[in-house]
DNA sequence: GATGAAATGTTATAGTATTACATTTCTAGA
DNA sequence: TCTAGAAATGTAATACTATAACATTTCATC
């Protein structure tokens, strides 16, 4: 792996470095992916490859329209169902994740980890995204959800603000999507 | 306020008693909502007014287009940008929450609160949602977000699950909205 | 090769949100 | 009171996100 990689398995995870080499996050997770699909005898085929890869061309989370245009763009016009298929297959096999304040979808960095709901971190102002496994975000959560006498199934924890790179003089990279300025 | 009355502020919440008087809770969020505006020389106008209340109808999110289908049953018919605008109103004052995996709004338990993230505590069988501001969770996250370097400017929680009424035989109240069945 | 299940293609439509511009209403100051 | 200017609302068109329903193709197995 190259020296600037990318956030590997069951570490803590630092923010990205900045013009990483983002080859290996992509080869990495293709890697993961096909592993995982091969002993869960799920069919990765090469329509929801392409749509995986599509989803991990970037760090930045990817709409599915998006992904429609590439896939239009390289063989023959696609429509909607076609990409939100794959899509439901990837999620179901936690091979990406789905950011419900941007409706867009991001490659989870630990498909491996059983049924977590990981947290994100979502730059603002170059738009991408880390996925935290915090287990004290998660505990805080589960407790709060105990006093109140709530069986929790899930949660979506997504956290806007700005990454160090952006802090320190910019990440260049292309840009945040759409995005709410909600109060909270 | 009435025996089973709705949750008041700077309390820790329990879950909503199934067959309160729900009629408090609005009353009570509309007063704080004209104190509010009042102070901060906000205008409430009739319209906003209208679709908070729509808003407060119950304790399960309202989506933006449930609010101008009752408004146009009410008077003339209305277009999306007048639920828009009013929705957007009422999120800049705080005054209602938007729920991100329901694409969907819920009146704020305590718009006098500054700046808060609230975390949300949505369940799946009656659809109603109840409103945490459990410091424990907020600060996880920000410390998790201290630890990478990344400046939070806001945040948001939605746990899915079963409440309590629903757990111990059904709240009955009308069911949930949409929603999609995600890993995490 | 036949068969059934899974995956993909195709068409249509539902649901959510914004842009751009016109009109009305409100407020403050002359 | 009258009147600008600002704020709010009305209106029309359109963009973006997602799903339903049904046809066809592909794949694994027998």
């Amino acid at each position: 792996m190259s020296p600037s990689m990318s956030p590997s398995k069951s570490e803590p995870r630092a923010f990205l470095d900045i013009g990483h080499d983002h080859s290996h996050c992509v080869a990495d997770a293709l890697g993961r992916a096909e592993a995982l699909c091969a002993v869960r005898g799920a069919r990765l085929t090469k329509l929801r490859r392409r749509v995986f890869e599509l989803i991990w061309a970037s760090h930045a989370p990817v709409g599915a329209y998006d992904v429609l245009r590439r896939l239009s763009e390289e063989h023959a016009p696609a429509a909607p169902p076609t990409v939100y298929r794959a899509i439901e297959f990837l999620l179901e096999q936690g091979l990406i994740h789905r950011i419900e304040s941007l409706n867009a979808f991001v490659g989870c960095c630990d498909p491996a980890e059983e049924q977590h709901s990981g947290q994100f971190l979502i730059c603002e102002s170059c738009g991408n995204v880390v996925e935290l496994l915090d287990p004290k975000i998660s505990k805080a959560i589960e407790e709060s959800a105990r006093r109140a006498g709530f069986a929790v199934t899930g949660s979506t924890v997504e956290v806007r603000g700005i990454c160090p790179g952006c802090q320190n003089g910019g990440c260049k990279s292309g840009g945040p999507r759409n995005g709410r300025a909600s109060r909270g």
